[in-house]
DNA sequence: TTCTATATATCGCACCGCTATACATAGAGA
DNA sequence: TCTCTATGTATAGCGGTGCGATATATAGAA
């Protein structure tokens, strides 16, 4: 018997709605890269497993854009680079959360029409 | 009075479930490039505009997939290269389908978390 | 004749997630 | 002490893909 394997999500999907993840966590509170790392894989149950390579780019690249700011902490034995959400930031959460929505509820309604999920009888 | 602009959905939110669009699409009914256009435009409230820069390539790559057919059709006047989905390209739709709706729902639970989203109060 | 819509195709750019690699430290176990 | 694992951050370069630009061709309207 193989052990179950939890199927990560495909590189793709992630493409374009990752940074709304980042700052949707932010957002809950502030985070270093790698406790982020281990928050999105919770919240993922297991599926996200956001590699080094990837994440620390993209959080030197919300930060180019001012979307998140950062500061070294030291006094924890551990140095670690902690980051926080700005105004700026919080704006573009609400907007790309917002814009996800209407598009996730299309690519649904696409979706369910042909691969026999259940329809709300209007 | 400005006419209200229909905000296109960012370029990289398409990544990775486009293909998952095209083969409900083309799951409904067979299409050619230009029609199937048109269909995600509608189906999107005007939201998708695939350029064909896009489209046709992906189209390429679906079909080396061997996830959709193409047939040339004279007939019409017309000369238009007619799309249909595979058994493959079937099976395809259906895994795409299942793991978007994972993605989405995990996405969902994350940002209704914090951009004040009515939640069901378990 | 000209313009628009229809219809398909390809080139090369830009962006970004990933692998590979690098470096550093805390703590556990041998 | 030495080694191994987990923690913690960083960058170089690859690969895939959506896109703008460009090309070509025809039907129908003005």
């Amino acid at each position: 018997m193989s052990k179950s394997k939890n199927q990560k999500f495909e590189s793709d999907l992630l493409r374009g709605s990752l940074d709304l993840m980042v700052l949707s966590v932010l957002a809950e509170e502030s985070q270093y890269g790698y406790s982020l790392q281990k928050r999105l894989n919770a919240a993922s149950l297991g599926k996200i497993k956001l590699p080094a390579g990837t994440l620390y780019p993209l959080l030197h690249r919300l930060e180019t854009d001012k979307l998140i700011r950062s500061r070294w902490e030291n006094s924890t034995g551990r140095k670690r680079k902690w980051y926080d959400l700005t105004a700026k930031g919080k704006k573009r959460l609400n907007a790309q959360a917002s814009q996800w929505r209407q598009y996730a509820q299309c690519m649904t309604d696409l979706i369910n029409g042909v691969t026999g999920q259940p329809k709300p009888t209007g």
